[in-house]
DNA sequence: ACCTGAACACCGTTCAAGT
DNA sequence: ACCTGAACACCGTTCAAGT
C-alpha cells in the first residue's frame, strides 16, 4: 500500500491540495479532514504533516489556489472601454466562478484561520491584482489625478459584489433574489452616481 | 453536582444559549463544543440533546438571537427623512453592532448549516424587518409606484454593506481600508445614482 | 421525569519504530 | 530519508441506568 518514495515532495503537496479541493467541493469544510485527505491519496495521516504545518495550512494554501484561479478567470475578460459594461462583466465572471465551485469558493470566506495567522503575501498580492482589474475598468470615470478615488471605488464595488454573491447566493436574504439583478442595480447606480459627481471626495480622509 | 430539576426547560434553554454566546464570543466557532457548553452550565453533555436536536441547532438559535438584537439596534436609529443620512446611520449601526461582538456576529455567516437545513421562518421574518428599515429610509427617492425598485435598492445596499463589513472588517482586502470610508463611498454614489436617474428600471425583470 | 456518564465512532496531531 | 500507524487528547451523539 505505501507508495515508497514514488512522489517527490512537490508532487505530494500538489496531490494533497488536489484531493483537498475535491473533498471540499463535495462535502464542504465539514468533510475536509486530515484522515479523508490521506485516504484519498493513499498515504497515512501523518504524511500531511511533512509538507503542511497543520490542516489549517492545507486550507489556506487551497484558498490561495482558488484565488489564483479566480484571478485567471477575471483576467480573461476582455475590456470594452465602457466602464459599466466592463465592471458588470467582471462581476459576472466572479459570480460565474463562485457558482461553478460553490463550496470551494465558500471555503475562502468560511474558513477563519486561527488567531494571529494573517493573509499570506501571495494572497494579498492576488487580491491587489483582482482589484487592479476593477480599477482599470473604472479608468475612464476618473481623471488621472484621482487614482486614489478610483481605487477606492474599485474596493467598494468588489466588496459589495462579494456581499451580494454571498448573501443572495446562499439564500440568506429573506426572499430569493436574482444575483444578476442585484449586480446590475449596484453597478448601474454606483457608476451613474460617480459620473454625476463633478467632484470625487477622498472618502479615506474625512 | 447535578442541579436536579432546578431549572425549567425554558430556563435551561436560555442558559445554554447564553453560555454558547459567551463561548462563541471568546473562542469562536472552534471553541463552541457541546462539552464546553455543558461544563459552563454545570450539566452533562447529554442534557443539551433534551432541548436541542444537535449542536447545529444551538448555533442556529444563537444566530436567531443575534439577528433579533441587531434588529433592535437598527430599529432604535431615528430617521431624519434625508435618505443619505438615514441609510448611512443604519449602516453605521450595523457595523457598530458587528464590531462589538465580532466573533458572535461572524458566526451568523461562518456557520453553514448542514445541507437541507433552511433559514427558519423567524429568521426570514427578521431579515425582512431589517430590509424594511432600509427601504423606509429610501422612501423619498422613489415614487409610490416604484416600491419594487425601492425594495430592490434596499437589498443591494444591505448586501453591499455586509460585504464591506465582512471583507474590510476581517482584513480580507489587500490593504487595510477604513470601513466607514467604504460605506460612505457606497452610499453616497448609490443614492446619487438613483437620484440622477429619471427612470428606475426593474432589475428583476431583464 | 430528568439527568447522567459511559460508550461509540469519529477527530487533529505527534512521534517512536520500521523500511 | 520517508512514511507508518499506534497513541493521546479531544470531538458529537446516543442511550441504558440511576435518582
Amino acid at each position: 500500500m505505501p507508495p515508497r518514495g514514488e512522489h517527490s515532495r512537490t508532487e505530494l503537496k500538489a496531490l494533497i491540495l488536489e484531493a483537498a479541493g475535491t473533498i471540499a467541493e463535495s462535502d464542504g469544510l465539514r468533510g475536509l479532514t486530515a484522515r479523508a485527505i490521506a485516504q484519498a491519496i493513499g498515504y497515512s495521516p501523518g504524511t500531511l504533516y511533512n509538507m503542511f504545518t497543520d490542516l489549517d495550512d492545507v486550507v489556506v494554501q487551497l484558498n490561495t489556489e482558488t484565488l489564483d484561479a479566480l484571478h485567471d478567470r477575471l483576467a480573461a475578460v476582455v475590456p470594452s472601454g465602457v466602464p459599466e459594461a466592463d465592471v458588470l462583466a467582471l462581476a459576472r465572471a466572479y459570480v460565474g466562478f463562485a457558482r461553478e465551485r460553490p463550496r470551494r469558493w465558500n471555503l475562502v470566506f468560511e474558513h477563519n484561520p486561527a488567531d494571529g495567522r494573517e493573509l499570506s503575501e501571495h494572497q494579498r498580492a492576488r487580491i491587489e491584482d483582482l482589484l487592479a482589474l476593477v480599477a482599470a475598468a473604472l479608468e475612464p470615470l476618473f481623471p488621472a489625478s484621482e487614482a486614489r478615488q478610483r481605487d477606492h471605488a474599485a474596493r467598494v464595488l468588489w466588496s459589495a459584489t462579494q456581499g451580494i454573491t454571498a448573501l443572495a447566493g446562499a439564500g440568506k436574504l429573506a426572499r430569493a433574489e436574482s444575483v444578476d439583478g442585484m449586480l446590475r442595480g449596484l453597478i448601474t447606480y454606483q457608476l451613474r452616481g460617480i459620473a454625476a459627481s463633478s467632484e470625487h471626495p477622498d472618502f479615506e480622509v474625512p
